[in-house]
DNA sequence: CCAGTTTCGTTTGGCCCCAAATGATCTTCC
DNA sequence: GGAAGATCATTTGGGGCCAAACGAAACTGG
């Protein structure tokens, strides 16, 4: 894998330290940024950006493929589905647009996955009289009871997913990543 | 956004948006914590766990939007074809498992991006002559040109996603994003 | 009132993405 | 050699996901 090479260790830009065996990751990790150094001629790299935007990709797939495959493929739920239903179960009924916004989806996609939730009954579009372009969503009896039963055996899987990090790293983390979304969203448009 | 609420900065469990000072954080995200433990009653919560996990890939949402709004747009590139491009750029011709593999994409996704990706001429396949079932995919003059171009300005757009970030601060990310690939590859099966 | 504009959710068209089924090719073992 | 089994990439079917186009409904100024 990439990361095997481009980010499997730390200690990234390190110079060498001698004694390595072959085979070592941490050589591999610098043999790895030699080579597109070398493809960049004498253009600069920013391998520490790259080493933390390339991993925040993979882990983010990884972490939701596994929780696809696992917790959620009993309910036959996409992360995106369940993340719905989260966030109606913790915030209560809601209009499309904030949903939308509160799940980090577009609008158009927010109204597909709405209506394969509504086939299998786990919410309802209610029109709003004051306002007919307007839909409120609710959670319906199932969908409340689905979960709820759901979310703690979610909230598990997360930690088996960080149970390598301590509670700081963890914290960290959150932090960290909450400064590259932030960044992200104000040199949006 | 549920990290506006969970783990950001935003006014979200009023219907009216009346304004709340851009004050506390930490009050809001207290507030949502509160929340959520108020419907699981005593059932215990992973609040550590959870925001690293939601954040994550948010963060990783955000990112990936960026990137196709912004530098890849102009190319008309995915993600996921800048990736297969970058990984063939660096590490040279490859056969199509291994590609998929260093991608981090499912075979099948493999062979339909490839075949974007051949259609502007940017790849090639070649048949194995000692195995015809295997492929050998390559990189075209074109494509070549076009990551060579393209690869420098993905780079500065991760310095710019990551820039809120210390050099220290971006090897921890990804150091600990490490840990949990590590953890979800170790769990899988 | 009522045309023009804005603001909703939905539809459309197009990739990305996966798992499972498929078909071609190679290997094994008799 | 040749059938049985393993191993490839591809195809298939079904969602997820987005941006842009769309149509209905609400506001706005005259």
């Amino acid at each position: 894998m990439v990361e095997s090479a481009m980010a499997a260790t730390d200690e990234s830009t390190g110079d060498s330290t001698g004694g390595r065996t072959p085979g070592d990751p941490d050589d591999e990790l610098l043999t790895a940024e030699r080579d597109v150094q070398a493809r960049l001629g004498d253009r600069p790299l920013d391998f520490a950006s790259l080493d933390a935007v390339s991993n925040l990709y993979r882990t983010a797939a990884a972490v939701r493929r596994r929780a696809e495959a696992g917790v959620l493929a009993e309910q036959n739920l996409s992360f995106g589905g369940f993340t719905i239903l989260w966030v109606l179960w913790v915030w209560g009924e809601m209009e499309t647009a904030r949903l939308a916004e509160e799940c980090s989806l577009a609008k158009g996609t927010l109204t597909g996955m709405l209506t394969t939730l509504e086939k299998r009954q786990l919410v309802e579009r209610h029109p709003i009289a004051a306002d007919r372009r307007r839909v409120l969503v609710t959670l319906t009896p199932d969908g409340e009871a689905l979960i709820d039963e759901l979310f703690p055996r979610f909230n598990r899987f997360e930690g088996e997913m960080t149970g390598a990090l301590s509670g700081d790293e963890k914290r960290e983390l959150a932090r960290l990543l909450r400064l590259i979304t932030t960044r992200a969203a104000d040199t949006e448009g």
